[in-house]
DNA sequence: CACTATACGGACTGACGGTCCGGTTGACGA
DNA sequence: TCGTCAACCGGACCGTCAGTCCGTATAGTG
């Protein structure tokens, strides 16, 4: 991979980032006016990400790491031992740690925070044509753990549907019909869903 | 209104219907694809129905009309008393009817039902540019109605919210995502949801 | 310095939603 | 039965946007 491809790569996510937190409905933002604001051509724009999805794709995941870092510390899963390196053991607090609503809380809790700050965003990737919110890599990650948990919690009947209704329940375009809550009445919300669900 | 413009609307509704039931993915339907099949010109839809929106929502509505008359037998709710005619009253079986979390899952059961058998339909309002799936007429309805009854059976704190989870738990595509579960599956996962939220 | 794989950019294409307007026809009064 | 006209019709046309193509420029290499 050449220097200015990389550099460039950057200069397009950055562009494109700004571009979509200017505004409230992610299609007035077109792949000319991502090439416009990046200051490179259009021909670039679907070489390095194939297309409109990918690229916005790149852009989510991108923004998403803070994200995955949370809820990796929240809730380490089964993927714990995907690298050769060591494996981190969380020490001092055993498996008497919070419980499975509190765990599920504060994962869909940082699920919220990051789908208010980026708001568009967000829409633009869970609505994109294709598959829609499900082809995303990070709903299979989560509702496989949330699957997990509910089922620890409360059985594995029905876990999986339940899994799927919570991350239902902050879906962005449902948040942006809320846009004017405050904060604290989605998170009281999301609190008595989850107390609901799962065993207190 | 004239009789060509009344017979027109209906060809054209029927032929979008059957369009879209011959398909998966709602926009491999155009407007073209509708007016050639209606044989109608392009321009008779759009006098007709304003957008493509106005379209999907007229067959929409057109098709839900048997779903509305079942909720309304479910929670005939403050509505009642809209008509001048005679009010209605279920006779025999008084305000000690079924409970909330009945009337509830029958509710959202008989919208899992209209959405499986309307996917492509329901999906193309659901996600169709614009307000996305709340600027539905039906929706603002239902959540209305589902918020009483929540706040009836557990209080009004929340219930606004709550009512929102419900409704997002059979939201079209992820009824897409889950299409081959078994029917029975889907509503056992609904009815241990409902149960969850609601007191038995 | 020559050479080539890689990257660049913007003109071009195809498809689609939506508009426009000259021609047609149903409704209705005489 | 006929004349009149507003409602209606259809399809050519337009603007926009995602995605392609290809001649040109340049980073990396021996």
């Amino acid at each position: 991979m050449r220097a200015d491809g990389a550099r460039n790569r950057e200069v397009v996510l950055a562009a494109a980032g700004r571009l979509f937190d200017q505004v409230t409905d992610p299609d007035q933002i077109t792949m000319d006016h991502i090439a416009a604001a990046a200051g490179v051509g259009k021909g670039t724009l679907f070489r390095g990400f194939g297309d409109r999805v990918g690229l916005i794709r790149a852009l989510y995941a991108d923004r998403s790491q803070d994200l995955q870092a949370a809820l990796s510390t929240i809730d380490p899963g089964p993927a714990a031992g995907d690298h050769p390196g060591p494996v981190k053991v969380t020490a001092g607090r055993d498996h008497t740690g919070p419980g499975p609503a509190e765990r599920v809380l504060a994962a869909l809790g940082a699920m919220l925070d990051f789908k208010l700050a980026n708001s568009t965003l967000t829409r633009a990737l869970e609505n994109a044509g294709a598959g829609s919110p499900f082809d995303n890599e990070l709903y299979n990650l989560w509702h496989a753990r949330l699957t997990r948990i509910v089922a620890e919690a409360r059985g594995p009947e029905n876990a999986d549907y339940l899994a799927h209704a919570l991350l239902a329940a902050v879906r962005s375009d449902l948040l942006h019909q809320l846009r004017d809550w405050p904060r604290a009445r989605l998170e009281a919300g999301l609190s008595a869903l989850v107390d609901a669900i799962l065993p207190s």
